[in-house]
DNA sequence: AAACAGGTGCTAA
DNA sequence: TTAGCACCTGTT
């Protein structure tokens, strides 16, 4: 398919995963921070839509816009601009969405598992449906989740997108891909100051030396024991439990860890444990041991549910 | 405009 | 082992 507007020639694909996704959750949960909420061009029947810059093989990356109408199903529609698509293929674009979006993940079962936990899990399931954990790039995930320290959604997607704009390359719909470690290494702290980034600094570049070094190897954790894997991102200044435990789930899709930050210990505490204070350890403990093999999917529902009602209120 | 939100590293008990 | 503090930016 192809799509004439008025300053940019787009192709469009069609895609389906297979199982519900909604792209409103799935891209404003707090698990990725490059999306932003757009009108899919030529298409009003796409009420819903986003553009972003996802991954596309050979480390290359390539702005994109995903748009589904007003129902939640496994099908979403996809426009690129194809001089920016280099050697992918329409084909090869439509399987990096796949992979992106975890087509692979069958969630409608996952849904129906969680959901069967208690009334708790069925509710968050409810108001967190067609939720998708994504299957980001390694980098990036790594390293916007050391800006996440201490640190604001929106604050985190403004971080993200100066770096992109400062010290990426063009890729499409005026965006610009995420910088590799070793063109982050290659900056002054003061410049990295720049993008608002504060004191996250210098974790930021410590994580670029160490992966252009070869001591921590994005790729060979991928085939590394979770716990191990989680040890070795821990090596990284400014990446503890919470950061690494993001890393694992939405940079290596291990499903059965369970990310335990502030808003998450405050839902365990309220639901699981009797209403008292507890750290992030019992906390992410009670997830892990609850959900199984689950745990990620379920603190994602966990998350968007008590964001949605806060205690107190 | 002062208070607040948010993980991690570091130092002190 | 853990408690308490500093860190930066933006919002209320």
């Amino acid at each position: 398919m192809h799509i004439e507007t008025a300053n940019r020639d787009l192709a469009a694909v069609d895609v389906d995963l297979g199982g519900p996704v909604n792209l409103a959750i799935t891209l404003e949960c707090g698990q990725v921070f490059r999306w932003r909420k757009t009108a899919f061009p030529g298409r009003p029947d796409l009420v819903v839509a986003y553009e972003g810059v996802i991954p596309v093989g050979d480390g290359r990356q390539l702005a994109v816009i995903v748009g589904q109408d007003a129902d939640v199903t496994s099908k979403i529609v996809v426009a690129y601009e194809p001089a920016h698509a280099g050697r992918a293929t329409h084909g090869s674009i439509a399987d990096s969405l796949k992979f992106y979006f975890s087509a692979q993940d069958d969630v409608q079962t996952i849904e129906e598992s969680i959901r069967g936990f208690d009334s708790v899990m069925s509710s968050a399931v409810e108001q967190g449906h067609g939720l998708r954990l994504l299957q980001q790039d390694h980098w990036e995930c790594l390293a916007s989740f050391v800006l996440s320290i201490n640190n604001s959604i929106p604050n985190i997607t403004r971080i993200v997108e100066n770096l992109a704009a400062c010290l990426g390359d063009p890729v499409g719909l005026g965006r610009f891909s995420f910088p590799s470690p070793d063109r982050i290494h290659g900056q002054e702290s003061a410049f990295l100051r720049q993008t608002k980034c504060g004191f996250r600094d210098r974790y930021l570049k410590d994580a670029a030396k160490r992966v252009v070094a070869g001591e921590v190897d994005l790729l060979a954790l991928e085939v590394m024991p979770t716990e191990e894997a989680r040890e070795r991102l821990m090596s990284i200044r400014g990446v503890g439990p919470k950061v690494a435990d993001c890393v694992l789930l939405l940079g290596y899709h291990r499903l059965e860890v369970f990310p335990t930050d502030v808003w998450i210990g405050r839902a365990m505490s309220r639901f699981y444990l009797g209403g008292r204070a507890v750290t992030p350890k019992i906390a992410r403990d009670e997830g892990m041991r609850r959900f199984g093999p689950l745990a990620g999917y379920a603190q994602e529902y966990l998350f968007i549910s008590i964001r949605n009602s806060p205690p107190g209120d």
